[in-house]
DNA sequence: TATTGTTATACTCTATAACTATA
DNA sequence: TATAGTTATAGAGTATAACAATA
């Protein structure tokens, strides 16, 4: 065909490893891990979590987030104990000071995004996130249900 | 600001996660891994290439292809054997064999993200290729030039 | 001495499986 | 018994370092 073009995947993923790669040093000014920050963007939306629901909104395993929630509550960023109502859960719910580091970190990442984002006419960086973000949602709502091995739609 | 928007970062390292877990069956149709796959396509441009120019243009360590290309070799995919103008470097390029199992799996893993892309409208599908291939060459670009750690324009 | 390919070793990350405490 | 959180163990994947052959 006339249309010919490279793997959607070997474009996308060496991508995502040069945004992580990017983010590392902005995140380490902060004082924060990959992991930490996830945390942090994962306790954005909602008040509380418990800690399971929170590893799953930021596709983690369970035991992945333990020490990395030590170490926010060691620093104050969050707080954690049991749901007087079952003491099995743990509520987790951000700090003013974990909002704040995460409002900063968020700025710092975003501006460093920007600049690679200013290499595409405004029109098609608009069209761009547009599609990035339909696209992102699609994968979210497929990992969202139930485990999905199969992955029928994708 | 009026322009909120996910972390680039957050929004396409899932969505390269799930294409490549998307990918996984494909190839697995076609008895080919992950990595056997890159160093099928790695070899398509250039006829013929070294093992460590090949490793960089595919992103991998110099040992990690090792195997790869061991078992490539025994499938009949690959020719593998030292240059006689310089007999430390081995010439590594696609047989026929090769070529027609790397462009069969290519169809069928991008028919499988064309189901993808049909969530976007036309003009959007179009654009959003076209700016992933320029942020594509970008970063292909930064790492391409001699291990950049501190990547500063990224 | 420097470089390519190779092999062996060590390290990081992740997933799996037990353990406790609550229900 | 079932579940949330925790801990310990095992496995996969990767990077690092040493080695042999050639220049």
């Amino acid at each position: 065909m006339s249309n010919a073009r490279p793997d959607l995947a070997a474009m996308i993923v060496p991508l995502g490893r040069a945004l992580m790669a990017a983010e590392l040093p902005v995140l380490d000014r902060h004082e924060l891990s990959m992991w930490s920050y996830a945390v942090l963007l994962g306790l954005g939306a909602e008040p509380v979590y418990t800690q399971a629901a929170l590893a799953k909104t930021i596709g983690a395993d369970k035991t992945r987030i333990i020490g990395v929630l030590d170490e926010l509550q060691r620093r104050g960023l969050i707080t954690r104990g049991p749901d007087p109502a079952d003491r099995r859960v743990n509520l987790v719910s951000l700090t003013e000071a974990g909002r704040n580091i995460r409002d900063r970190a968020q700025r710092d990442i975003q501006a460093r995004e920007n600049q690679l984002l200013e290499r595409l006419p405004a029109g098609d960086r608009r069209v761009f996130l547009r599609a990035l973000r339909t696209l992102s949602d699609a994968v979210a709502e497929q990992s969202g249900r139930h485990g999905n091995e199969t992955n029928p739609a994708l």
